[in-house]
DNA sequence: GCGGCAACGATTGCATGCAAACTTTGCGGA
DNA sequence: TCCGCAAAGTTTGCATGCAATCGTTGCCGC
């Protein structure tokens, strides 16, 4: 399977020198997107008859993605998408809450009126989607306010490691706030952190998103033990060698 | 270059499924500890050739190694060591305040009383290296110290990013610390942090550890000036693409 | 019937070849 | 002398082949 050949059907795709991070985005988006369920195997044979990816490339993105924490490579056994224990989950929900309150401090004294401004306008957005039970667009917008604080810190490391961290537990955060009043204890929440915002009140501003990021804790933990628990036995970790060095942490 | 002949030379180092792991190490050894300098090119062909490793398990080291911040690939152009702007310097040391102080306040709660212990004796074993001013062991230890506060936090996740970052810093923060007054200072905070973890004292725990990075900060900001004032305009970054996704942060 | 083992098929790990992109060198013109 | 350009040389990107390892199936002995 040559790549020239899809060259020609595809010719903005698959210039040289994008093989690789082709393959990084695809596969990312398919974890991410839900498209490959975690513990489910990685076989190279798959995705090049599926995506069109060769062998090489794909390997390179398996690598990226074993760092980024997606995927779990386990040596001469292959590659699966990486399956979260509780305790990893609260570990990463620790980090993030450690890398919500450091950006938003530093976000308090950084941020421009106008970044403000901007995040106050989605905070009225999200809560017109909230008042019309607008779950999706509801998840979309609180995403986006708060990868924008973390990025009012202005800060690329904290948002390079907050974009990672968050991308493996997005599936367990974006399921819960069924429950009406723990959705609206949600919004009350983020209305003290916009006002702490508005204020440029940095500890405040901390000490309210450590501790909205700890009820979404309690949110996303109910989620994952739903998660395993309809979970029959498939796909519960490959046997022998504990993970590779480059795997999981 | 056949690997089967090397393996017959040296069968502990090279069993199938370690070479990509190995050539990982080697490289982050290499730039860690100042075989490569910042700036420095990767020739594959040059790594191939002095360290008997195959293209394509470079290649994905390369990779692994991009991803973590130690190198920076140009598509087409290879890879160079990453070398740290005085922006970036500053947000690396921000990153690693809020996980030292994230790090410390856990750990304030969950770190045994023989792990306290152990920290207690190796900052005894600093004081030592510091009243013989021994630098090099005075570093060891205190790069010890710190680790073992984070890992006190028992939070893979922290200590793994914790970990990452400071890898990409170390080479400035190492080599400060010649002004008795500085170093005095620190030794000072060191026992500021050893007493208010002994007193599981959360919040002074992470405020003193937060304000002792700064105290970093202020000394590894004067040896990147250094580096870069000595550098006369050799490895100055690659021109044209300004840097590929998975490069620099 | 069940546990262990051997052969087979499937899959990964890695070395390498070829083509594209980049870099350098050398030349001609201004 | 210096700039621009073209050809040669170098280096990277990727596809693929081969060998080693793993997983599985079927068989034999108990």
């Amino acid at each position: 399977m040559q790549l020239l050949s899809e060259r020609e059907a595809d010719p903005l795709d698959s210039a040289r020198g994008h093989a690789t991070r082709q393959a990084t985005e695809r596969l990312r988006e398919l974890i991410l997107d839900g498209g490959l369920a975690p513990g489910s195997r990685i076989s190279e044979r798959m995705v090049q008859e599926r995506y069109g990816i060769s062998r090489t490339p794909l390997r390179e993105a398996l690598k990226i993605l074993s760092v980024e924490g997606l995927v779990a490579i386990y040596p001469n056994r292959g590659a699966v998408v990486a399956l979260l224990s509780l305790e990893e989950l609260q570990a990463a929900f620790e980090l993030l809450a450690a890398l919500d309150g450091a950006a938003g401090e530093l976000a308090a004294d950084r941020a421009s009126d106008a970044t403000i401004a901007e995040i106050a306008a989605l905070h009225d957005e999200m809560v017109r989607h909230y008042e019309a039970r607008q779950l999706q667009d509801y998840f979309r917008v609180n995403k986006a306010i708060h990868l924008a604080i973390v990025d009012a810190a202005a800060n690329p490391a904290i948002s390079r490691v907050y974009r990672s961290e968050s991308a493996r537990v997005d599936r367990y955060r974006y399921r819960g706030n069924r429950d009406p009043g723990v959705w609206a204890r949600s919004i009350r929440q983020h209305e003290q952190i916009l006002d702490a915002l508005r204020m440029r009140h940095g500890a405040l501003l901390r000490e309210t998103l450590v501790s909205h990021r700890r009820s979404g804790f309690d949110l996303a933990r109910r989620v994952l033990d739903e998660d395993l628990a309809h979970m029959p036995n498939q796909a519960v970790v490959p046997v022998n060698e504990p993970a590779p060095g480059a795997g999981r942490d």
